[in-house]
RNA sequence: GCCGAGAUAGCUCAAUUGGUAGAGUAUUGCACUGAAAAUGCAGUGGUUCCCAGUUCAAGUCUGGGUCUCGGCA
């Protein structure tokens, strides 16, 4: 990964997209450089969309979120799940909003498909997900196999199949789905398109070892403070235990320990064990950014780096306004 | 102290009558467009506790040593 020291020039009515691994610090910047520019923080993560979900998924505080425009924080409850392609909608829709207040949009979050969805300008294949369809072809999956199912794709959309991988039942099933609805490739139905404003990807990083440290940490944290009864309380909810929502990290091992299933011990061994996939899983998924820049937090304070970012970021944008308003304020107080 | 069991990948453990040491997990990487904190694929990693012996050939058999666990004193 290509790292440097200095953010390239911005352009006007630049979206600053901030991505990175969980626990690198994307919170902490993104509070950092709204003290010191008009920016509006929009959520790339998918679990922090649910509510009821705030210690395990390490959202931004309610305080935080009182200082600074946050969007797209607690819109669901977990059983309502949203998909990449609503996220997507959503997120287009916030980003605009902000634009059209002359601030900034801070794009910041862990899941690299959502970003995606926005970077790469991803078009989805109009087809909403049916479950009992889904249900279905699960059933065949487990009866036949991947195999099986693969087979029947090549059969009818073998353009697709080409470059579907043939163990891959979750991604063979979406292909069929598809094709089951429309009648036509998904290869055909997606695609992607060039970003619909300026990008700035800032990509923070870590040295893995130290990486791997912090979540752990935070993970010790979390349980102190009390992600163990948030748990309880998700279970209380009755919720459907496959649902996305509750297959994310920490909360997954904890409801296993709930049910007797393993040990507390064992099951915060398993969420660190997860995160540290994870963050690998991220990675991978962020490397496809080729525009992005990449700073090691390990070198450098993420408030230093804010600062550099606020300094750096364009004259003759809408953001005018508050720069000079800010020069004035400091010029009067000087003089008085 | 005596008796028994054991020591193999970072961890937990496999390995037929002696015949190129494997799996899960960790770790690293990759793929993945309406489930993505999901799903799938792959790579790296070994002085088989040590020393000696038997044998064409020892994780495996023999002798000695070291350490661990259990039982008995």
């Amino acid at each position: 990964m290509p790292q440097t020291d200095s953010p390239p020039p911005y352009l006007a009515g630049s979206v600053l997209v901030l991505v990175g691994p969980t626990g690198v610090g994307k919170t902490q910047l993104a509070l950092a450089l709204a003290r010191r520019m008009p920016v509006e923080i929009v959520n790339a993560d998918s679990r922090q969309v649910y509510r009821y979900m705030d210690i395990g998924t390490a959202k931004p505080t309610v305080a935080q979120r009182a200082a600074v425009p946050h969007h797209l924080f607690d819109i669901r409850d977990p059983d309502r799940v949203l998909t990449v392609a609503e996220y997507q909608v959503l997120a287009v829709r916030a980003i605009e909003g902000t634009l059209a207040k002359g601030r900034v949009p801070v794009l910041t979050g862990g899941t690299p498909l959502y970003v995606r969805s926005i970077v790469h300008n991803l078009r989805f294949p109009r087809v909403v997900p049916d479950p009992a369809l889904r249900m279905r072809l699960e059933g065949d999956l487990k009866r036949q196999g991947a195999e099986g199912l693969f087979q029947r794709l090549a059969e009818l959309d073998p353009q697709t199949a080409a470059t579907t991988d043939p163990h891959n039942g979750r991604r063979i099933i979406r292909a069929l789905e598809i094709f089951l609805k429309t009648g036509k490739s998904k290869r055909h139905l997606e695609g992607t398109r060039p970003p619909v404003w300026p990008l700035y990807i800032l990509g923070l990083t870590c040295p893995r070892l130290q990486l791997h440290q912090r979540v752990d940490a935070r993970l010790d944290t979390m349980m102190a403070e009390g992600l163990c009864a948030e748990t309880r309380g998700l279970l209380e909810r009755k919720y459907d235990l496959t649902l996305p929502a509750l297959q994310a990290l920490g909360y997954r091992s904890l409801i296993q320990h709930l049910q007797g299933k393993i040990s507390l011990s064992e099951a915060i061994q398993q969420a660190k064990r997860r995160t540290h996939r994870y963050i690998r899983h991220q990675y991978t998924g962020f490397r496809r950014l080729e525009e992005a820049v990449w700073f090691d937090v390990s070198c450098r304070a993420l408030d230093d780096l804010a600062a550099q970012i606020a300094v750096s970021w364009p004259a003759g944008s809408s953001l005018d306004a508050w720069e000079t308003g800010r020069a004035s304020a400091a010029g009067r107080s000087n003089g008085a």
